[in-house]
DNA sequence: CGCGCTATGTCGTGCACCCGACACAAGACG
DNA sequence: CGTCTTGTGTCGGGTGCACGACATAGCGCG
């Protein structure tokens, strides 16, 4: 594999309108770069675990990183499939406490690293910054809101049109094309809808039969956001 | 009616142990109080709604309030009820974002307020402290992970317990006797939980005979927490 | 004391979803 | 070109839980 490393256009892909990285300013930007690492990582690796000692917070450049709930009796959950843009990891940066969930490489991937002694240095020198780290967290926390509600009251096949939606916005780069491919497999979808597999497929042909969706095998190419939105209540 | 006002024993229960108004510094506990208005509410009265503009921060004084999500099918669903020394409202201070939940006085109820611009210059004066404010963001997040994990992986029976367990340990002003007492119907419980009130009845009930709890009309009395524990998995 | 309201107990019925099973298709790899 | 793996389609059985219905008990209030 080893995708080819092109770290310009990595970095300028960063800066997405509506994204974090771009609502942040400049001298903050600037210091994240400075003191960020670049950490490469293959598909399957562990990046952390749950209860982990906090190690910094990183920023998803290319590949695709999973990260999942429990295991403990065996299950899986995943909470969210992060890509390009996306940072993540600055829960612990607050409190200092374990890792919530592991994280995984899903694909082969290129991340940003900025450690823990370097965030605190930053922020003893700019303490401003604090609000803008916690903006991310109250993204975070808004969207986890959004979902649970999703799960209590909604149908399973309206909780996939929406988490369908939801993934498809947060692709938030190529805003050009209108018919979106998210890579995923409807197993996956599952473990993050709380479904079996099968109620998986069967919503997902609704979907489809509702010309909103085409599926493939391992995603999903999305054909129509206004009747997917539609079909997500 | 009129729950009989004691600001100086109000405020000593603030500081409890553990809690995060605790462990804050004193400077920034100070400056919280001095700026703080007094609120009362009524029973039944809403204290904010979904979408309104940000208001600042509160905190539950005496009595309880109620935080639920969406009513648009009729629909509801109870996040969370809040008593003592609870803090909510943070979300809208980093993001100036609207309201993610409304806010209802369960009983009557007295709440310190901080506002919105009188924070924003207690932070530009002290930017450090946006910090702390983080670590109750940070709390919530990690609440809320563990909610969701609840949801997605356990039995009503488990979810249950575990709920009555976290609602125990937030009453955590009085450890001075075992067998505690949660004010809740059986309805309620199942909007908080996504389970109908027919379903709470008889996992109620499958926890009294295991001998953890009691039944009471409106409440419920947690008797063996060890046992609890263990239910709930 | 009696009326009414609200919380609780309890029974069916029904169905949405889980789960096991198996067959098929599409790539990967030799 | 065959074999293996991984993802997908689909059926049928079982069931956990929602939901409607109704009975009963606690409690306020006139």
């Amino acid at each position: 594999m080893s995708t080819p490393i092109n770290l310009k256009s990595d970095l300028a892909a960063l800066t997405v309108p509506g994204g974090w990285f771009a609502s942040i300013p400049q001298a903050l930007r600037e210091a994240l770069l400075i003191n960020a690492e670049i950490r490469t990582i293959a598909a399957g690796q562990r990046l952390f675990a749950r209860g982990d000692a906090p190690d910094g917070i990183y920023c998803v450049l290319t590949g695709v990183v999973r990260v999942t709930g429990i295991t403990e009796n065996g299950q899986e959950a995943i909470l969210a499939m992060l890509e390009s843009p996306q940072w993540f990891g600055e829960i612990a940066l607050f409190d200092n406490e374990p890792r919530t969930h592991d994280a995984w490489a899903e694909s082969d991937a290129k991340l940003l690293r900025v450690s823990q002694p370097t965030l605190e240095k930053m922020l003893s020198e700019r303490p401003d910054d604090w609000r803008h780290f916690g903006r991310l967290l109250t993204q975070k926390l808004r969207s986890v809101f959004v979902a649970m509600e999703d799960i209590f009251l909604l149908p399973p096949t309206a909780r996939l049109a929406r988490r369908l939606l939801s993934m498809a916005k947060g692709y938030g780069a190529w805003t050009d094309h209108t018919s979106r491919v998210i890579s995923i497999s409807q197993e996956q979808l599952g473990l993050m809808l709380s479904l079996s597999r099968q109620t998986v497929n069967q919503s997902l042909r609704e979907l489809e039969d509702a010309g909103s969706i085409h599926r493939h095998r391992g995603s999903i190419e999305m054909v129509d956001l206004r009747k997917l939105e539609a079909l997500g209540r």
